[in-house]
DNA sequence: TTGAAAGCGCTACCAA
DNA sequence: TTGGTAGCGCTTTCAA
């Protein structure tokens, strides 16, 4: 790797115009700069962006902390944050967490560790307090208003537009799925349907969930159907936990959505392959993800930002797991 | 931030006995010792991973660089990578090409000025001419055997099975997706696909597909039953077309796996989801990605490789897409 | 309009 | 066993 000083040397130069070249800063003369921008070609130049992050004590690069990439949600997001970052010439430092301290803590630090200008991040157990020593520019993603920059997504309304379109197309005995009670927007969303669901005159059933596990959600699919074997409508806690129970619910050989509604949440791509295919309240993932990276970069060239909250709105998605909704 | 100089300073030693200390190497009195790590815990003190690369001209830093990371397959190649790289104490910078040279080349670039030790690339296009000059060590994913070093599975084994299997169960009029001809472990696949089914006594014809796209898979599947309705088994070129194949066919209330058998390529995570589950060659992929960044920590350690190329196989998974097997 | 030089935080050599 | 110091490649004063 070429370094300035060669190109200095070739282009009869000092470091400091070379410099001035390479940063369209400060006075260079045009023949001076073709000089140096010949040497640079000639030498196959690229400036040490180490070197470079060093003296200024920033960098391009940028933080992401996930739970789990593998989970279908978070591709979407990373996808967003990533194409919006990279207009701006920022690039992404990569981590998932587990959902474990440790790792999350381990990450953070070295994202500090490499001079991060900023950090999304997106993990459940997020606690404030294991970010805010760190003087760096942070949007929180898919969490909750407590915090000081965050992208999130209306998780109450969904959760009662959710029980509002089940109703409307005639389920009458609605069984709910809670969620893990430590992923908080999912608590969010519950609290949104039972919210309506209580002001409604349905019958309806909680189970409390502790995963977002396939396996786990088939088990637990099994059981409400064993248990309450007339409940015609379910509301999922995300569209994974209703794959599950669409899976189980055809390995019975239940109808689709005639006997049985099923309502999922997130809306992941593969949602939509399933057959039949789910009908789900959406969230607008990817555009999380580049609303994430907005705000981050607002913050990181000290912009004005109008609301530190961005709440996106969600969406139902009528498919093919629940029926045409009751004139 | 603490710097090395300032937890020099309040442990009233030099900074060189700090970075012996930060380092383990050379002599440091026990007492000696003592004291500087009580000030860096004082003083909050994270080394400067920046500085520390600039010096040695190396980081903890591995470039990734995937196609889509949207895409199902490659997550858990990634997360296969990354839990790997994590035990040695690597880290992950990240980018999508999307299969255009301009990024590619633009991430490459990124990596290289930001010091990283070493890179795993798993896309397309990449040509080794993009990548011979970095002079760094490089592991090609999912890549051909034409490469220096690479993973990959035995996609020619993988299409014969599909093909094998799909007889042995009965079909006898089957037809085969190509897949794109630019996705060279596509074409591979195919080869070994095409082998075999030449070499036996049933009809077959061969789709040209030009992408894995959910909704143009769609397409096809609906050319595909129209054109030849007697079509009992499809070889799909991967799960993500497999399953758009699935869905037409149930539309059309096909009967699967009686009418007809279905099988993919992959085994990513939701093809066990669908209903029926997806029937379809497995690549271990995310032992793919484990072993993509064991090779890659083995050549920035300057280790001995023992094979350049590692070949994973790959296997069948037998769900409900396909019948059983004639005895 | 240019160049000299200090210094970002760290490591490693050499001397003490 | 310790400290002084040069220098990694760059940017940015300051002076010329």
């Amino acid at each position: 790797m070429a370094t300035i000083k060669q190109v200095a040397k070739l282009a009869g130069v000092s470091v400091a115009t070379v410099s001035r070249v390479l940063n369209d800063s400060g006075y260079v003369q045009a023949d001076t700069r073709k000089k140096v921008e010949e040497a640079i070609k000639q030498l196959d130049f690229i400036p040490n962006e180490v070197a470079r992050s060093l003296f200024k004590k920033e960098s391009r690069l940028v933080g992401l902390l996930l739970p789990d990439i593998t989970n279908p949600f978070f591709p979407e997001l990373a996808r967003g944050i990533e194409d919006e970052l990279q207009k701006e010439g920022y690039y992404l430092l990569f981590g998932n967490s587990d959902e474990k301290l440790e790792k999350e803590l381990n990450y953070i630090q070295t994202f500090v560790k490499n001079n991060v200008v900023g950090l999304i991040s997106a993990t459940n157990l997020a606690d404030k307090s294991n970010y805010e020593h760190l003087s760096l520019p942070i949007v929180f993603l898919d969490r909750g208003p407590e915090c000081e920059y965050s992208v999130f997504s209306d998780g109450k309304e969904g959760g009662r537009i959710a029980a509002r379109e089940l109703i409307k197309r005639g389920s009458e005995k609605i069984t709910v799925l809670k969620g893990p009670s430590h992923v908080l927007p999912a608590q969010e969303r519950f609290q949104g349907t039972i919210e309506v669901l209580g002001q409604s005159n349905v019958d309806f059933q909680v189970i409390s969930t502790t995963s977002f596990s396939f396996l786990e959600a088939k088990a637990w699919a099994k059981e409400i159907f064993e248990k309450y074997p007339d409940t015609d409508g379910i509301i999922a806690s995300n569209d994974i936990t209703a794959s599950a129970i669409l899976h189980e619910a055809l390995q019975q050989g239940k109808a689709i959505p005639d006997e049985l509604q099923i309502i999922g949440y997130d809306d992941i791509q593969q949602s939509s392959l399933l057959f039949p295919s789910l009908s789900t309240i959406r969230q607008p993932i990817y555009e999380m993800g580049k609303e994430a990276a907005r705000v981050l970069i607002s913050l990181i060239k000290g912009e004005m930002i109008e609301q530190s909250q961005i709440k996106l709105a969600v969406s139902f998605v009528d498919r093919n797991t629940t029926r045409k909704a009751k004139e």
